[in-house]
RNA sequence: CUGGCCGUGGCGCAGUUUGGUAGCGCACUGCGUUUGGGACGCAGGGGUCGUGAGUUCAAAUCUCACCGGCCAGACCA
């Protein structure tokens, strides 16, 4: 019997396939407001996973957590000119509080320079202050004119940082640690997404900035993503609030800033890099849920030996959740846990049990094997880092089949509709990259020929990524 | 803001050409049978058809205005 397709396949139609895995799997509803998001319990526990691993590595890179405002006055965003020129169009303003007009109007924060900055300069009075590194969890609000769930939306969820230094060199070694150390480390690491690291051009710089550095990811359809960024904000944040320190010679001197970011559109990456036509793929290390126990019926003890197993896996370390809904059908629950990516499902029935086995299931792959009931939990640990290390190898041949090397503007143009292209910087210039625009083709990043980041857009030799982006 | 498409129970849609007073699938509720890959039977609940005005004996259907959404752009974590 044909049954009809859970998802709607992806390669008809992508963004229908995407909001079908965030409501099918439970992750996300779109909020009351056009463009804020609900997100549900489990797509939460997701988000949680990631802010755990981001946040162990930002402790790592020495920075600690605060909290500024949501509120931020008017006028602390007029300081810097070009940072209002590029958030004001996106501004949720405050007029009215308290039954009244507000003297001066208060700002959404569309994120915290400007905050920070002010107090930066409260805090900081001697090179013995430096690095002041400093980081918050938090949302803010950006009035996006179109706006896609997780994507982006009106409201985010980020974790954003913001250092102040003595010396632009330090300003500059930070911001290259936390791409690398902690953006790139998290994102090959747990997510299984292999993303290249690179400049942006001065086209795509951050409002404010003099350098922005970037973590660029392919997602299923070859278009890109921008994961996370990080920031050289120069002085001019520090010259906008005035952040300024004694140095040991007793001169006045000014800090130099960086800012950098990555937020919940991360869930979004996930879905569109790993998922497939039965739902999202979740890969191990981020997995809130890594392991389902499924108990198929409950006949002659098959709970209880269900329970075991999860108590066994439990005590191994592995995030295991039981399913003893033996009230609705093996198939509907089966599918359930792979719309939501579950990485391992191990099926526990009287006909496997019988045999003292369990059936196991690999969701990345589909791949089902039997395992002896005693040695589930001392077996289940390797099978998940096996997962983890295919799930990435698969998104890394995924990425490197659709990348190719052109060498005119009009090869990347045609190479970037169904991928990623890279061509010398020499070549296309601040004049082609304005051309592909014309095609929604921009320059995702700047790299070295081996991959890595330049230190400046006029080294020699640079090549620039070019994709559509979402 | 520009261009194209679309607004009908929670979701997805048919019905609009040719006006006659709203229907299907999924979901939901109850009972029973099921449960090793998306169950089945029977019985139910739920919609002033985006909003307003107009034409008409009669409007989901025709006319006008407005509002909202989706997709593709410009902007962006």
């Amino acid at each position: 019997m044909a049954k009809a397709p859970i998802l709607t396949p992806q390669a008809d139609d992508f963004p229908r396939w995407y909001q079908d895995v965030l409501a099918k799997a439970e992750l996300a509803d779109n909020g009351p407001v056009r463009g804020t998001m609900v997100i549900r319990p489990y797509g939460y526990g997701l988000w949680e996973r990631m802010v755990a691993e981001v946040d162990a590595r930002i402790k790592e890179a020495g920075a600690e957590n605060a909290y500024f405002p949501l509120f931020i006055p008017e006028s602390y965003l007029t300081r810097e000119a070009q940072h209002v020129e590029g958030f004001s169009p996106e501004l949720a303003v405050v007029t009215h509080a308290g039954g009244k007009v507000l003297d001066e109007p208060v700002v959404v924060r569309p994120t915290s320079e400007t905050v920070i900055g002010e107090f930066m300069a409260k805090w900081i009075n001697s090179h013995r202050d430096l690095p002041l590194l400093l980081n918050q969890w938090a949302n803010v609000v950006r009035w996006e004119l179109r706006t896609r769930i997780f994507l982006r939306t009106s409201e985010f969820l980020w974790q954003e940082g913001h250092t102040a230094h003595a010396t632009e060199a330090g300003a500059s070694a930070y911001a290259l640690q936390i791409l690398h150390d902690v953006y790139r480390d998290f994102m090959v690491n747990v997510l299984a997404m292999p993303v290249l690291v690179g400049r942006k051009t001065r086209q795509e710089r951050f409002a404010g900035a003099t350098n922005t550095l970037a973590c660029e990811a392919m997602m299923g359809d070859g278009k890109a993503l921008q994961m996370g960024t990080s920031h050289e904000l120069g002085q001019n944040f520090a010259k906008a609030f005035d952040i300024t320190y004694q140095d040991a010679h007793g001169s006045k001197q000014m800090v130099w800033t960086t800012s950098w970011g990555v937020s919940t559109r991360m869930m979004g990456g996930l879905i569109l890099c790993h998922g497939d036509d039965a739902g999202l793929r979740v890969p191990p290390r981020l997995a809130s849920i890594q392991v389902v126990v499924l108990v198929i019926r409950d006949d002659d003890g098959v709970k209880d030996a269900a329970v075991r197993i999860a108590d066994e896996l439990k005590a191994v370390g592995v995030r295991v959740r039981l399913d003893d809904r033996t009230d609705t059908s093996f198939g509907r629950r089966a599918t359930d846990w792979e719309l939501k990516g579950v990485p391992l499902r191990i099926e526990v029935g009287p006909r496997d049990l019988a045999n003292g086995e369990v059936t196991v299931v690999q969701r990345h792959d589909g791949t089902k094997s039997q395992t002896a009931v005693g040695s589930v939990a001392a077996a289940v640990p390797a099978v998940l880092e096996a997962i983890q290390a295919a799930m990435l190898a698969a998104a890394t041949e995924h990425r490197d089949s659709n990348t190719v090397d052109v060498a005119t503007v009009a090869e990347a143009r045609e190479a970037a509709q169904t991928g990623f292209a890279r061509i010398p910087w020499a070549v296309l210039g601040e004049a082609g990259e304005a051309e592909l625009a014309r095609d929604a083709v921009t320059v995702r990043c700047l790299q070295l020929p081996d991959g890595s980041v330049p230190v400046s857009e006029d080294e020699p030799d640079l090549l620039a990524v070019v994709a559509r982006a979402y």
